[in-house]
DNA sequence: CGCCTTTGACCGGCGC
DNA sequence: GCGCCGGTCAAAGGCG
């Protein structure tokens, strides 16, 4: 609707997020544009780098990454120990994006698989898993009620297989990501 | 015809 | 122990 997206630069109120969406969350961007390298040898660029390779987000004005889990792989239901951290965190990555649309195409194929209301939001929370046979990767989008223009993206895990949907404006999207991370 | 969305039920974790 | 809450399943229907 509007195109007055200036709030979204980090900054001012250091240490918090603008938007805290969960209290687990960290904001953390400068410091993943950083060493895109992590400690884990996974792949190549970490899992932000893969990140930003999958994600293509279309007619959107400004993106920022709200948080990043970096863990083990997922450890799915290892209900063997008990005393031992059962919060079994699996990387996960949130995105706020400018977007009047709450389906962000970043190339792969979703299925959604669910859908719940959220307390304290008008707007209900969407997930997604990504179809790619082998690859579970799951996904949730969400608007925040105050302010309905932006969508929270939450990825978790990562994809182990290719974009399967070509992007043209992609390299515009992560100039802007590098840009706004980069203050 | 195959894939995807919708939607209510179900389930496990956690707080009280 | 019970109830709430967030996440997932699965049946049924829709759409290209």
């Amino acid at each position: 609707m509007e195109n007055n997206y200036q709030m979204f630069l980090p900054c001012s109120s250091s240490g918090k997020s603008v938007y805290p969406v969960t209290s687990n969350y960290v904001t953390n961007s400068s410091n993943i544009f950083s060493h895109h390298g992590d400690h884990s040898s996974s792949s190549s660029s970490g899992l932000l780098g893969l990140m930003m390779k999958q994600n293509i987000l279309p007619k959107t004005d400004t993106v920022r990454i709200i948080s990043h889990n970096g863990s083990e792989s997922e450890g799915k239901k290892s209900s063997t120990k008990k005393g031992e951290k059962k919060t079994i965190k699996k990387p996960r990555f949130a995105f706020q994006t400018r977007s009047q649309i709450d389906i962000l195409d970043d190339g792969y194929r979703w299925r959604k698989y669910g859908q719940k209301a959220v307390k304290n939001n008008k707007f209900p929370r969407s997930y997604y898993r990504c179809t790619h046979q082998g690859c579970n990767v799951k996904k949730q989008i969400q608007r925040l009620t105050k302010d309905e223009g932006i969508v929270v993206t939450t990825y978790e895990g990562m994809h182990t297989h290719r974009i399967e949907k070509p992007t043209d404006n992609f390299e515009h999207i992560l100039n802007q990501l590098q840009i706004y991370s980069a203050f």
